[in-house]
DNA sequence: GTGACGAATGGGAGCGCTCCCACGACGAGC
DNA sequence: GCTCGTCGTGGGAGCGCTCCCATTCGTCAC
């Protein structure tokens, strides 16, 4: 019995006889054989596995259902393919020598190709993958304008619905509670919003604005800095559903009632907006559609096919209770 | 320049010349080297990579707060010692093939250990890495007998310091709204309690019981079953706090008034006990601690050394608003 | 019966690294 | 001046697999 006919065997390829394939796989059961996934990978220089590198917060990373729909749509579409998702957390706080040690693990040729998410601006590391040669997918644009693959949700479109719904409901003094702004969706979510308010004749300096990381906490924060900087808004847009829980809190506890007084949307149209009280008026992104695409982009670019640089998919806003 | 100086280099070997050490590097930096991990890992054995799986729905393991602080806790401790820890989800509802999939992962050396978490019943999976000779540990028993690595938080302690606050403050008509019984965490919490109900000379049967699975909607329900089985209870046990918030509104929605008519305890000291009102009495476990222990007896397990088969670490109640 | 062709099989080569042994150079001790 | 250690270095061997080529065998057409 060759190594070439068990290879073959346990490789699923067609040219062996019944015989040999049982007489394998016997054999293979009774030494308790296990392939070698190192002996594998260096011949075949593919290891069958995908990274997800999160740069963020453990706290963030499990608190936002964001992350557990994006992961279920990448799962499912590589594990179609029969690769194995890894996921890498990469938090910002995390010492020198464990952000050392991940970076190894992503260029040393451990997985065949990284999924981004949750880019923040300075991130060096879509830079170092691609200068190394890692196949790499963005999920949210980096800042840098270097071409990269990216597949990413209409934040612009998204912002600019949520405040249109505002205004053609009658609200005129708005707010917007931005996100981060060294994240594209940070940036395009207010950029949509101020779009919007433009167009409705809103100038500029007519709308609130205060700034938040997407957490709860600091949903709160920017709402109170609104309220504290002069009149109450009639109309806010919340970069983020829990910005927005957080926003509704303090919008009550101020006395004001929403919808009533206070017209409120949010972004991500998240489960939460069921569970609050008005539920929660959101703008709606497909994640794990995103999820699944930046898996099949990521296939496709491990596969050497040419891909689109940049795919963005359309976000829709869902009336809910609150606006 | 030999294969073995580069080598020595790369590893940081001390017995290298300056000259030599500097020359290695410049041709590293030249020709854009990366090592290639995998036959790294064909000669070494090792690839100094550890995965976690969590064999759990991405919206539990994203929902709850407790991944976050056992995740943080194994972070950091196998940072320390330079392995990279990688996440691997085996949803329950996932597809055979991608089962198969993940299994061949963590079987195949591409990890040099596992860390098992949320273990139920009848997984097959400590079982299966035991017998292909992958060093493994368990956070929290699984049910089986055999021996096995485990690392678990005292829940028969914590179930009981629940209860037997709820009967120092003169609580008699008790409830236990009990976690998962297929998870040792959801009985030993709930023996616990109901030892420390006998114990306070309250019978078995006088003790209202229901079954969730930790989650907020399981908690709600239980809730709903016990007020409708009987004269509602003037002391609540729920199994994690997220069951307690579900039924601290479904008590509420009942026009009971916590704590005054019912005192209620939760289980895990997560965030959300602060966030509630009244804030959450609850029984902390110290997640962090016992996720950086986990590492560490992998890693002894690893290095081949000896460990104790079953470390259990101490929980504690503290008492807050609810009861 | 002979030739030709395809299918199944065995095994050499080599993936890129680390381990370890052997070798040369150099300084110290007699 | 010779020997003996020590330190740095070079390179053979081999990790366990897949790829591919050569070989064998069976089958069918003529």
């Amino acid at each position: 019995m060759g190594r070439g006919t068990a290879s073959r065997v346990l490789n699923g390829s067609p040219h062996v006889s019944l015989s040999a394939r049982s007489a394998v796989l016997a054999a293979v059961r009774d030494l308790a054989y296990v392939p070698n996934a190192a002996a594998r990978a260096l011949v075949r220089r593919r290891t069958d596995a995908v990274a997800l590198v999160v740069t963020e917060s453990d706290e963030r990373i499990f608190g936002e259902p964001y992350f557990a729909a994006a992961v279920r749509g990448i799962g499912r579409r590589l594990g179609e393919a029969g690769l194995q998702l890894v996921l890498v957390m990469a938090r910002p706080g995390g010492d020198e020598g464990a952000a050392q040690t991940a970076q190894s693990f992503l260029t040393d040729q451990h997985v065949d190709g990284v999924l981004l998410l949750s880019l923040h601006a300075e991130d060096p590391l879509p830079e170092l993958l691609e200068s190394r040669g890692v196949p790499t997918v963005c999920g949210g644009s980096p800042a840098t304008t270097r071409p990269r693959t990216v597949v990413d949700a209409d934040n612009l479109g998204g912002g600019r619905s949520a405040v249109q719904h505002l205004v053609a409901t009658g609200r005129r003094r708005l707010a917007v509670l931005a996100g981060p702004q060294d994240m594209s969706s940070g940036r395009d979510r207010l950029a949509g919003a101020l779009d919007a308010a433009a167009e409705a004749r809103c100038p500029r300096d007519a709308v609130a604005l205060a700034y938040g990381d997407y957490s709860e906490e600091s949903g709160r924060r920017a709402m109170a800095e609104v309220l504290a900087a002069g009149p109450p808004p009639d109309g806010v847009f919340a970069a983020s559903d829990l910005m927005a829980v957080g926003a509704l809190r303090v919008l009550r506890e101020a006395g004001l009632r929403v919808p009533h007084d206070v017209g409120l949307v949010g972004f991500d149209d998240s489960p939460v907006c069921r569970h609050t009280d008005p539920e929660l008026t959101s703008v709606h992104q497909p994640v794990a559609r995103m999820g699944r695409l930046m898996a099949e982009v990521l296939l496709a670019r491990i596969a050497g096919d040419d891909v689109p640089t940049e795919t963005v998919l359309p976000t829709r806003l869902v009336v809910r209770g609150s606006a």
